[in-house]
DNA sequence: GGATTTCTGATTTACGTACATCAAAAAATC
DNA sequence: GATTTTTTGATGTACGTAAATCAGAAATCC
């Protein structure tokens, strides 16, 4: 049978009020009585019942997420994942609050940090922009003891917790591998599709991307990167036109969002089986390419994982408890059309 | 405010008691009595307060793990995920009990399993073998209302709740396809190095991998396969003489266990760099051959996801509760030198 | 050595649910 | 309509912890 605090009481000769002093960190006992009760901790090897401990307090966690707003699909999977995780509240204690602000907008990003610091919530989860007055909002939430954990995109300067998502860098050159590797010694040059190079995770995967071409194709050549600010129409737009310019084009990274209207254009333009083809994040869209042939191979970050673990880590944060670190760790998930989960995202 | 059992009570017009009766099923109630209070639970949207329950109950869940012996990477990493898991016990109420049986043993693995059940667990999982006596076991527990997990290797003609692994005809497809498009129509044949081609997983990803590689690289011409019985040094005899036999050899699937001999062979023969090789599962040693670029690229299934899977699962299941599906599904992971996990496994 | 401050003990209530008991009411049976 | 059976209510205890109160003991101060 597991300890109780009843054991612990009786085992250091002292009274229940005292081990509830020493455990919770409460005023009012003298050094020495306070190492007899945590020897007596340490030899019974107590741990402390969660469940009944968050049953006494009635305790329930007031987290927020802020959210860009905006119909990039990545992000409203993102969304509704939190949503779903909303929906558990009742089963998992926690209070969710959901801010969005617009995209790319660090003023607003700042601001939002600021009404959800007027929560007094346990925990924030943010997607985070690369900005000083964010960094300053993170701090000042992390000062006055709220948890903060940064989402999909990190923040690197600030003194968050803990970052929900992967390493942009190392996506980037796994596509560069794979594209390298792929190509196999192919000639033809390779285009870049970005949603902007102001996206911090954005530029982290072209780096990633260049540095390992370098590796696995050298002396490929790179057409300049073009801009397709997430958006399908656009994407289709500059696609097709580096097709009709580039006979010769081996290979595409679509390193943002907007995949619809890359897969539109080499469908369009008959070339989807001649151009290797890689991208981001798995939709619906992006799945029935895959699985067609267009696209090539995809890179995916699993949103309700990061969603998921946002949450337990802040949970764990506010308690001051440790977490299973393994599974706090957002893989970089490679999709080919043979091991795509049955399940569409 | 959530609801509680009292909200219940005085919404319905009936006791403490009679809600208590509805809500676990207890006899003595009359169907419209029952009726209201379900339709009270229904409208205020009670759910129970599982941590309050299992704290009443002195709930824990007695589960059994059922693993093959041998010094199998793989599997002892395995084993080291279910002793982690055990250590969390207290945490998450559960008492774990490991028996381990020879490996590849269907008649002690159906007795392990009768033990297992005369220790009235609320949850069993096991690394199936597909035999008949394995599956009457495991029909057996059920029979009881005993949950039951096949972990890593699945029972497909029995009445398990859950299989927590992966699928390894995907698994196989995708090695298939990714040699394929790595040998990019470069010549010279396929080796391909097998544990045992009696254990069903084996011959899951020959079989994809074959079928996909048909698609990738038609014409590409196979070696037979041969067995090394997850066992380095005769995977390092038989690759070795693969070598020495078939300079052009072009790549080498090895669908087991025993990287190391696979490795060493490879360095030995200094064509580590001409043999494309495609290996399963991240260890230490195979994890240093993809960095160095002796193996070009691994597949993986997270043994510690599988674990915790397996318990949740065991635990709901004991429950009657519904699993977050997406969180349950284990990935055919893709490790490319890239995208590697900070954090050995 | 008395007053004050700091520590400790004893006890109680609460959290939300499970479960048992006994009495009372309602329904079914004859 | 009396009897039996079924259904319901009222109540209490338990799970392991949190948190509050108040009294008493020990240490510290002057």
């Amino acid at each position: 049978m597991r300890p109780t605090v009843h054991d612990i009481a009786a085992r250091a000769g002292v009274s229940l009020a005292t081990v509830d002093r020493v455990l919770n960190n409460r005023p009012g006992v003298r050094g020495v009585t306070r190492d007899k009760v945590e020897r007596a901790i340490e030899t019974l090897g107590y741990v402390r019942d969660v469940a009944a401990a968050n049953l006494a307090k009635s305790r329930i966690y007031p987290l927020v997420f802020i959210l860009p707003e905006g119909d990039n699909t990545f992000m409203r999977g993102l969304a509704a994942e939190v949503e779903a995780a909303r929906l558990r509240s009742a089963v998992e204690r926690t209070a969710i609050t959901v801010f969005t602000v617009p995209a790319f907008d660090a003023a607003a990003l700042g601001r939002a940090l600021e009404q959800a610091r007027g929560l007094e919530p346990a925990g924030v989860a943010v997607v985070a922009i690369d900005a000083p007055e964010v960094v300053a909002a993170v701090d000042r939430l992390r000062e006055e003891g709220v948890a903060v954990v940064t989402l999909v995109s990190d923040l690197p300067g600030s003194s968050r917790d803990h970052f929900a998502g992967v390493d942009n860098v190392a996506a980037g050159r796994t596509a560069g591998t794979l594209m390298g590797r792929f190509l196999g010694g192919r000639n033809g040059p390779v285009a870049i599709v970005a949603g902007s190079m102001l996206v911090r995770d954005h530029r982290d995967r072209l780096e990633g991307f260049g540095a390992a071409m370098a590796e696995s194709a050298p002396g490929c050549q790179f057409l300049p990167v073009v801009e397709g600010h997430d958006d399908p129409a656009e994407v289709d737009r500059l696609v097709s036109s580096l097709l009709a310019d580039h006979p010769e084009l081996a290979g595409i990274y679509s390193l943002g969002a907007g995949n619809r209207g890359l897969i539109a254009a080499l469908e369009k333009a008959g070339r989807e089986k001649a151009v290797c083809a890689i991208a981001h994040e798995l939709t619906p869209h992006s799945r029935a390419a895959l699985l067609s042939g267009t696209i090539d191979a995809l890179l995916n970050q699993d949103a309700g994982h990061e969603v998921r673990s946002a949450i337990r880590v802040l949970k764990a944060r506010a308690d001051g408890l440790s977490v299973i670190s393994a599974q706090e760790r957002i893989r970089i998930e490679i999709f080919l059309k043979d091991n795509l989960p049955v399940d569409p995202a």
